[in-house]
DNA sequence: CTTGAAGCTAATGCC
DNA sequence: TAGCTTCAAG
């Protein structure tokens, strides 16, 4: 097969591949038409990356005659495989791209572990456990290893136990090149931690791709299959793949050696997930034969902007020499503007969009704020909405992290895998049934103890119960009364008396879940499960705290029965490992909305890959681009740097940074200083500073209740008077009554009530946000 | 012993 | 701002 494509100079074949390479510049015809062997691909942003992949696996397909089955790319985000796939449907009909595998190492590592991680003793049913996850196991860890939390942070342990997997390192080559106490201390954690994520049936993102890779290290027989599976392998994104991720595609493309890895060194900003760009250099190492091919023309963006990103750029040090090349002529220069906080620039922004739309034949959707971190969304959605300009809001609360959503997904998993105990240790008291922290802290330790789940331990103790007690309906309780502990063949079973009426009710509740898991689909699972605990009535019960209302929180889980119906198709059990799957892999990002028009709200992370007609860089000051965590060391320096120039190349006409002189930190606000990168834009590719540099005057906040009924939700609106909250005790001043002494403010429908006590006028209780009060 | 409320502290990015 | 720990009440 990999002949065949010799012949495309031929009368009968020539015509399809000259009419899929037609439009191709050289350097990309190149890259499409070069399929022996291994191939990188180093490609600048706006490169026409995309179109060489997407054009060089149709060529694979309909020219070469390869199977689509038999080609596998591996993209950044599902988001960007779901694009891939859409235009390989455009270039191959539909038939032929649905065969095709194009997704995540990760959704690609779950699959194979799925399939084939029997291999290495993994469960079929093993649960996807994500950070939240992990960090509760490595909580326990501590436990068990009885280390102080406080002496060694969690978070810092399970980045380096994330790390030692994403290098390939065990728990036992941790253990052996552990230098310092604190290492032995990490080991001992590591290794507790695996033994537990065993016990549960679980694996963690790094083991997707860890545990993969042990698979085909260890069985070369699998790994031979998946050799002869895939005949052709891409790698998009490279510069962002870490070293576990390299050997995989190391391990698949080992026989054939047809991998073509595509990458932008200057584009490499995940290094704090691992990723090392040296693999860009290992691979023309590992692969001598490897053709490179550069694609420096850039499509994408007007000189102006190119000229200002480039400038960015070159100030890095560590950095692979490379041209831009514009495709493009003509065009405006960057905008540089500064506004006095972060309402005024969201203010300014929206109204340039606005302005935009209105005079220059912009859409909404033809325009992008970026900014480095979630928090700084904010204004911006507010004035949208005050404005009245749709916008979609990229993952700040991931819909996934959400409490109430991961309640409900951990009944779920509990309901297939009985022994994930993060689940079963999140639910248990959630709505509140009457087993507290102690209860749950015992079971744990007896359920050690004996060996056992601690499910299997809840069953155990119920079971013990039931025989002197009916069904659970207080004869039992009231006729236990004597031994405080109840007794099995095993030995005493540490229960508070008080739990073990909710104890028995909870061992039946996983009895049905669990019967319910292999018969029913996975929307019929959670209903179930929703009914019976009463999940509904428990959040509508809760206080709205914050933006949050017990209604919405319903609606959230409303939306994942949506999701949940989508994976309802398959056959019971698989049906609901598969919805598992989808929500464990699934991130925010990837369902992005590009039909919807409105202006895009997103973090420079999540717009990697991603091209709007004009763009808006905001929060340009030191501390936030770079970001303050970032500071202290010239590597990590240099990818903000990095992100800073992936920013400002998302951008096709017109790019603006923007930044603010005030900003709320730690509650209270601080001046802050031009990002450093403002400094490196050449001042010809800019507007003359001053120009737009002044900002239109501030409008007075939102208040809450304008906010709700801008969102066009009538909801209540909740209290927040842009005034500052009183508390009793409180001096204050009304313009008639004079000086008194708050003694209460309690919130009254979308208002405060206020009761004073006035040093002449006697109590009076007034509505806060129209009372002529001022605090003292 | 469980629960709900109040107070405190620390704050990127994401599969 | 929220997530956590601490504290007081049932």
């Amino acid at each position: 097969m990999t002949e065949t494509h010799q012949q495309t100079t031929d009368g009968a074949t020539a015509s399809p591949a000259l009419a899929l390479l037609a439009g191709l510049n050289p350097a990309q015809r190149e890259a499409v038409e070069h399929l022996e062997g291994p191939l990188l691909i180093v490609a600048g942003p706006g490169s026409g990356k995309t179109r060489v992949i997407t054009h060089r696996i149709a060529y694979l397909v309909r020219i070469v005659g390869v199977s689509p089955h038999r080609v596998c790319a591996v993209t950044f985000t599902n988001k960007a495989a779901k694009e891939m796939r859409e235009r390989l449907a455009r270039l191959l009909g539909p038939d032929l791209s649905g065969r095709l595998t194009a997704g995540t190492f990760h959704a690609l590592c779950a699959r194979i572990l799925r399939r084939d991680g029997a291999a290495i003793g993994l469960s079929r049913d093993f649960v996807i456990y994500d950070t939240d996850d992990q960090q509760a196991v490595l909580k326990r860890a501590f436990e068990a290893e009885d280390v102080d939390p406080k002496r060694f942070a969690v978070g810092a342990v399970r980045a380096a136990i994330s790390r030692a997997k994403a290098q390939l390192i065990g728990v036992e080559a941790f253990g052996n090149q552990a230098a310092s106490p604190y290492d032995h201390v990490v080991h001992r954690v590591y290794a507790r931690y695996q033994a537990m994520l065993v016990q549960s049936q679980a694996v963690d993102f790094d083991d997707l791709l860890y545990k993969t890779y042990l698979l085909f290290h260890d069985h070369p027989e699998v790994l031979a299959r998946y050799q002869e599976r895939y005949l052709h392998l891409l790698v998009d994104e490279f510069q962002d793949t870490n070293v576990v991720q390299y050997a995989l595609a190391r391990q698949l493309a080992g026989k054939y050696q047809n991998i073509c890895v595509v990458g932008d060194p200057d584009q490499a900003i995940y290094s704090w997930r691992h990723a090392d760009v040296r693999n860009i250099l290992n691979f023309q190492r590992d692969f001598p034969a490897a053709k490179t091919v550069r694609l420096e023309t850039n499509y994408r963006s007007t000189p102006y902007l190119l000229q200002a990103a480039q400038g960015v750029i070159v100030a890095n040090r560590q950095r692979i020499e490379k041209a831009l090349v514009p495709a493009k002529s003509g065009g405006v220069p960057v905008v540089v503007t500064e506004a006095y906080n972060e309402e005024e620039e969201a203010q300014w922004v929206v109204r340039e969009v606005d302005r935009l739309r209105r005079d220059e034949g912009f859409r909404y959707s033809d325009c992008a704020v970026l900014y480095r971190v979630n928090a700084q969304s904010r204004p911006f959605e507010e004035a949208c909405l005050r404005y009245g300009i749709p916008y979609k809001l990229v993952g700040a609360l991931r819909f996934y992290q959400r409490k109430e959503v991961k309640d409900a997904i951990a009944y779920l998993r509990l309901a297939l895998n009985p022994a994930d105990e993060v689940s079963l240790a999140r639910v248990l008291s959630v709505p509140p049934r009457g087993i507290g922290q102690k209860t749950a802290d015992e079971l744990v330790r007896w359920a050690r103890s004996q060996g056992c789940s601690t499910a299997e331990a809840i069953h155990r103790v119920a079971g013990s119960l039931t025989p002197n007690a009916a069904p659970y309906n207080g004869a039992a309780e009231r006729g236990e009364g004597k031994g405080e502990r109840s007794v099995d063949a095993a030995g005493e079973i540490p229960v508070p008396r008080t739990a073990r009426a909710a104890l028995a009710r909870f061992s039946e509740l996983l009895r049905e879940m669990t019967k319910a898991a292999i018969k029913l689909t996975p929307l019929e699972v959670l209903d179930l499960v929703l009914e019976r605990v009463g999940y509904k009535e428990f959040l509508l019960k809760q206080p709205a705290d914050g933006a949050q209302d017990g209604e919405e929180r319903w609606d959230n889980v409303q939306e994942l029965r949506a999701l949940a119906s989508e994976s309802s198709d398959l056959p019971p059990p698989e049906g609901l490992a598969t919805f598992l799957e989808r929500v464990a892999l699934v991130s925010d990002q990837d369902n992005l909305d590009e039909a919807k028009e409105g202006l895009t709200l997103i973090t420079l992370h999540q717009a990697k890959g991603l091209e709007f007609r004009s763009v808006f860089l905001v929060g340009m000051e030191e501390g936030l681009l770079p970001h303050t965590r970032s500071m202290d060391s010239p590597e990590e320096l240099e990818e903000e740097r990095r992100l800073c120039y992936v920013g400002m190349t998302r951008a096709e006409e017109r790019l603006y940074l923007v930044r603010a002189f005030r900003r709320h930190m730690a509650g209270g606000s601080s001046a802050s200083l031009p990002s450093r990168f403002l400094r490196d834009v050449p001042v010809e590719a800019m507007t003359q500073p001053g120009a737009l540099a002044r900002t239109t005057p501030q409008e007075p906040r939102l208040t809450r209740r304008e906010r709700a009924a801008l969102a066009g939700e009538g909801r209540p609106a909740e209290p927040l008077p842009d005034k500052p909250a009183l508390r009793p005790g409180d001096h204050v001043r009304h313009e008639k009554f004079g000086e008194g002494v708050v003694a209460s403010f309690q919130p009254s429908g979308s208002d405060h009530e206020v009761t004073v006590a006035f040093d002449q006028n006697g109590v009076k209780r007034l509505l806060y946000s129209v009372a002529p009060l001022e605090k003292l």
